[in-house]
This record gives C-alpha cells, structure tokens and sequence, in this order.
DNA sequence: TATTGTCTTTGCGCTGGCGCAAATTATAAG
DNA sequence: CTTATAATTTGCGCCAGCGCAAAGACAATA
C-alpha cells in the first residue's frame, strides 16, 4: 500500500507542511507492517524512528520493574507514534507501543526529522501543540489518579473514550466503545475485578450495556455525574 | 533588581539564544514579584505571560472540582514555569502556581514570545526537550500512582527531590529536604497521615532522620531498595 | 515567658478496593 | 457440533491506607 503526500496533511503535525516537504518526509521513510499483537518497540529501545500509524491500532504502554503495566493511550490512524524519543538525540523510548490490530505504519528516522524540522518553524510549533496537549492530558489523569475514586476515575476513562473512539449512531443517542475490563483496568490504575463490579453495576442501573470486548453508553450523562462524585 | 542577558543563559530553554534575542526578551518583558503564599496565576486564567523565576520557590499545582489538589512540581531560579499555556493561542493554565516564598519573575508576554519562536528555530528545539522531560516525568509518575504502593511512591518522592534540590555535605553522605508531610502527599497522592507514619517508621529503622518540614536521608541507598518493592 | 498558630504523631475504627478461585459465557478453531 | 481458549462475573476474605480526633512538639511573636 502506498502512501501519497496528500495521505500525510491527515496528520495533525504535518498540516502545515508544504507538498514538497511531505515528498521529502517520504523519501526519507519506510513503511512497517506489524501483526496483531506484535510490537513497533520496546520501552528502552534507542529511538531510531517516529511512527505514523497509517492502519490500525497501536497501544502505548509503560511498565515498572515488576512488568506491572499501565496504558498510556490508544494510537489511531494518522496520529504519530514514539515522536518523545526523536525529539532528543540519543534518546530511548519511555514506552513501548504494541499492535492492536495488524498495522502499517511510517516509519521516519529520527536523525532525519532533527534536521527536516530545524529550517521548518511551523513544524516545530505543530509539534509542541501537541506535546502540550499530553502534558495536559497526563497532568488530568495523574490529578485523577491520585484524588478521585475508582469509580470516578472509570466513569472519566469512558467518557475520554467516547470522545476519541465512540461511535454515535444516528438514531439512538448510545455510544459504543471496543475495550476489555482489562484494557480499562490498565487505564485507569485499577484492576479487571473492580472494573467488572462496576460495569456490571452500572448495567444493572441501565446506564450502560455490556458485552465481551464492547460497553454501549446509553446514558453519558449519568456517567458525568458519577464522574464528577455527585452520585452519592 | 535588574537581570542582565547574561543572567537569561541560565534558562535552559535560553541557553542558545544569542546576546541579543536575550536583550530583546528583556525588553518585552516586566519583573512581577508575588509574596509567600500568593498566586502567580490560577488554573483557568487565560495565559497571558510565561514566567521565569529569578528568586525564591513556586510550586505548581493542580486541583479537582471539589478543592482537592495534587503537587506537580516545584519551580526553582533559572527555571520556567506558565509556558504550556502560552504555545497555544488564546490558551488557559492548566495548573496554579503559587509562592512558596517571597517570589520574583520575569513575565513575558506569551504573544511576544508566539512570534519571537517563529523565526528561531533553535529556541522551540530547546522548548520541546524541555517538553519531552516533562512529558517522560508525567509518564513515570503516573505509571508509579497507578502500579506501585504508597511506600514505595514515597520513597519514590524522596529519591527525586534529593535528585532536584538535596543539599549534600561534604562529609556525611546525608541529604537534607525542606517539605513538610503535607507536602510530600501531595506528591505522591496520598494523606500526611499515612505520610508522617512512614517517615516515623523509617526514622526508627535509621534510614532517615526528621523534622518539622525537614527530611534528611542517612541511607539513601535503603530508600532505593524500599522504591523497587525489595523491602518485606 | 507566655501565647498562638502550625506541623506532626499516633491510636482507633472503618471501608474501598484488591485478588484468589471457581463458575459462566462468548468467540474461535477444528 | 465439539472443543479449546479467552473474557467476564461474582462470592469471599482480607488488608493497606484513609481520616477523625486528640495530644504533643516546634517556631514565631509579643
């Protein structure tokens, strides 16, 4: 599959970027397919190349000395990948990014990019757009952590999912999103038996539907207010 | 007090910056001096300048809906602080910042320095490495709240700060910090409660020595060993 | 020296959430 | 259709850590 210049305006970064740069970007990059369940890296890893994710879904996680692990965010098309460690030199991953499907990804040299972006401002600027933007997510969700319940903190994930991933059907004001217990688990710093209690709770409420691997929102609303801690 | 271009080297994110870009950010910008306890800004304030702190301790923090806070990090001379709110237009802090002691900064205009960025590429360079170890930061810390227990997030807390700002004697191999308990939880998403029996249980065990809003590490190496779960 | 305010310690009871284990259900593979 | 595999649910016991309350220690001020 190939990818042409036009392919690459989808990605945030490089939006701003002119026809000839992104032919540039090109020539520069390879692509690299990875089966369901494999890995584009390690956490650790020498951070040779960035990757736009041009197919599938890719998950960034990190883990301790234990193999405890965390989920850090869902990639999905056209949003880039390991772009922390190109930003330095000599730097190494501080995640690793495992396929969730079978994915295809742009694989750009790190060295190169160094180099593209430093006669490139409007580069740079998209860039630390969205270096803000995870700091502030990450921000959100350490405070999230370390202040609010379990409860409000799953309500919270659903309701960042919904927004990113969910699809709304037309008719029916549902949402329906494609994650395991553990998935959600791993979000949101708890573990797949509290995350089942809730579901199952929250079910039997009817503010949601449960099935393997796909929880339907039926009323976002509701979640909002346990988000927040009113309920109760 | 006056700040000569000189001083502004020791800005990391300024440290490539020649004598005259230095002279010019001087000129678009004003001194502004808050005292202990007092507010640089709040988290909702459109971003209107970015500090960079010249004198005394500011410590940056973020809370929920309902008052609770967490600590995201203290501000010492030479460092910046209100930047994240100042690459996006229009944009608001995310976090509050306030005094620890009687505080001075040098506040620019975030506006100024939008278009002073565009035309020098080397500045966002060292604005975005800037960025990529607070994100690193984040990422760590969050990993830590989500997988590892309160003892060892603590020990965790000490390890760091004695890392940023331990003042260490030539002749011990003692590191001395100035936090109180409170502080400290608000570090490491816990209570002061939890927090002061920690530092008395390890203060009986020799590994530390404390205070009031004093913490001194006598074995640090034991703390390391706490932080990895190696302990009981 | 006495006073006041802040920081710290510690006893005590409680509970939110963990995690094992075992049963149940959904999906995939043969 | 059967079997194997993976995801989910739920009962149960337990304990790490919370948070009130009250006392104690320290620092600053008059």
């Amino acid at each position: 599959m190939d990818i042409s210049p036009k392919d690459l305006k989808q990605v945030v970064v490089f939006q701003n970027a002119t026809e000839a740069d992104l032919d540039l970007i090109l020539q520069n990059s390879i692509m690299r397919s990875i089966e369901e369940g494999g890995y584009f890296f390690f956490q650790g890893d020498t951070a040779e190349y960035l990757y736009v994710l041009t197919n599938g879904q890719v998950k960034l996680m990190q883990s301790n000395s234990n193999g405890q692990q965390v989920n850090l965010r869902t990639i999905y098309s056209w949003q880039m990948f390991g772009a922390l460690g190109a930003v330095r030199a000599e730097a190494t991953y501080p995640a690793s990014a495992q396929a969730l499907d079978n994915c295809t990804a742009l694989a750009i040299k790190s060295g190169f990019l160094h180099s593209f972006v430093e006669t490139r401002p409007y580069i740079s600027f998209d860039l630390m757009n969205l270096m803000t933007s995870y700091i502030q997510e990450m921000q959100a969700r350490y405070r999230e952590l370390a202040t609010e319940r379990v409860e409000q903190r799953v309500a919270n994930a659903l309701i960042r999912l919904a927004g990113q991933t969910g699809i709304r059907s037309e008719k029916e004001p549902a949402i329906e999103l494609s994650f395991s217990r553990q998935d959600v688990a791993e979000m949101t710093g708890t573990t797949l038996y509290t995350v089942s209690r809730l579901l199952s709770d929250w079910e039997r409420k009817g503010i949601i539907e449960t099935g393997r691997e796909r929880i339907r929102l039926l009323k976002p609303h509701d979640l909002v207010r346990i988000a927040e801690g009113l309920e109760k």
